[in-house]
DNA sequence: CTTTTCTTTTGACGAACGTCACAAAATCAT
DNA sequence: ATGATTTTGTGACGTTCGTCAAAAGAAAAG
């Protein structure tokens, strides 16, 4: 079951057919249909997610009461809302499918028992962090770096995916600008 | 020996002084001038940081050859360069000294030998990725949801440190905009 | 197929930004 | 102390941005 998944984890740390075994018994399933809220601002994450299929989107309100989106999941995809899980404390963030999507989850205290157990899930757990840690730099100097029209253009080249499948106006808030000036950049060229 | 790093551990995770004075021989000291290097772009990282006194940058050289700061780090600081040190990949980043600075580091071939010793280190070490990966995004909703003006204004508000203790040159980067440009929001009140 | 809803584009306008050049102020080194 | 260097601020200018409002286009629902 799950191949998948097991494959993502190999290409991590290589899992033994023994710790496959116990961890795939805390695996669940959950199917969301597009629109629907895999996690909702206020809400405590109590698991970590991984995206079997479909696509995930995050995205908070700012201020303004206006969405902005950090981050999209495709298949796959380890979903990284590490603050309300690790803290135990209300998510900022919402995580809503932008189409049809199955998610497996890994229940909080069923993960730390296991973090018991084995030593593999431990340094899996480090490694996966590692991972989402560097992503996240990679996004901050993504909006440092560049131009909008920079940033747009690194994006078409190198996550094509992204402007694809994702609706526009959501794309615009992740590369840190307005609906209107995303569509007068793609005009321009 | 090295109290405030003994503190920052306890915080995290309690540390037992079995594993602490296991710990403390692995640790080696590097001090540094203002303006001296940590760690050059095209370098592979080989150790985790850890800022005992002083201010030190993260920055590299963007398309145009522009210095972008993307972290500050201040006393009992851990420095997120997890990229090139997990990796082994020639660093991206520059670390520079702002102030003269004191540096506790972790040979990364030691720690992972103290990994294979005790669960506890594989442990600590995930938790201080969480933090790291924590910080990571806040930094990027940070400059996603707000604009200049407002972003100036939530450092203010949020990071005093920030703007008493570095320069505006650096800070500029940092906040996604051009030295002038922070200077006449500044301005501007 | 048609209507409704949602998404993307366009127009107009004022504000803010980046850039270049230079001036003022602060800091450093001798 | 004083001259050199670095940092910060200002002026001018063209470009791009955000916003509001509305139109065009695409997708979903009946």
């Amino acid at each position: 079951m799950y191949p998948s998944l097991k494959h993502t984890f190999d290409k991590i740390l290589k899992i033994s057919d023994e710790d496959w075994q116990t961890f795939e018994s805390i695996i669940e399933t959950k199917n969301l249909k597009k629109k629907d809220y895999l996690l909702r601002q206020g809400q405590i994450c109590r698991a970590v997610y991984f995206l079997s299929s479909g696509i995930i989107r995050t995205f908070h309100l700012n201020d303004d009461g206006k969405e902005i989106n950090t981050a999209f999941y495709f298949q796959n995809d380890f979903l990284r809302e590490i603050e309300s899980m690790t803290n135990h404390t209300p998510s900022k963030k919402n995580l809503q499918a932008i189409e049809d999507s199955t998610v497996l989850f890994f229940d909080k205290a069923k993960l730390t028992a296991l973090y018991e157990k084995s030593d593999f899930y431990q340094k899996l757990g480090r490694m996966i962090l590692e991972k989402l840690t560097i992503i996240e730099q990679r996004y901050s100097s993504f909006l440092t770096a560049y131009s909008p029209k920079e940033r747009y253009l690194y994006i078409l080249e190198n996550r094509p995916e992204l402007i694809e499948q994702i609706p526009l106006q959501y794309l615009a808030s992740y590369l840190g600008i307005s609906r209107e000036s995303l569509s007068r950049i793609r005009k321009r060229i």
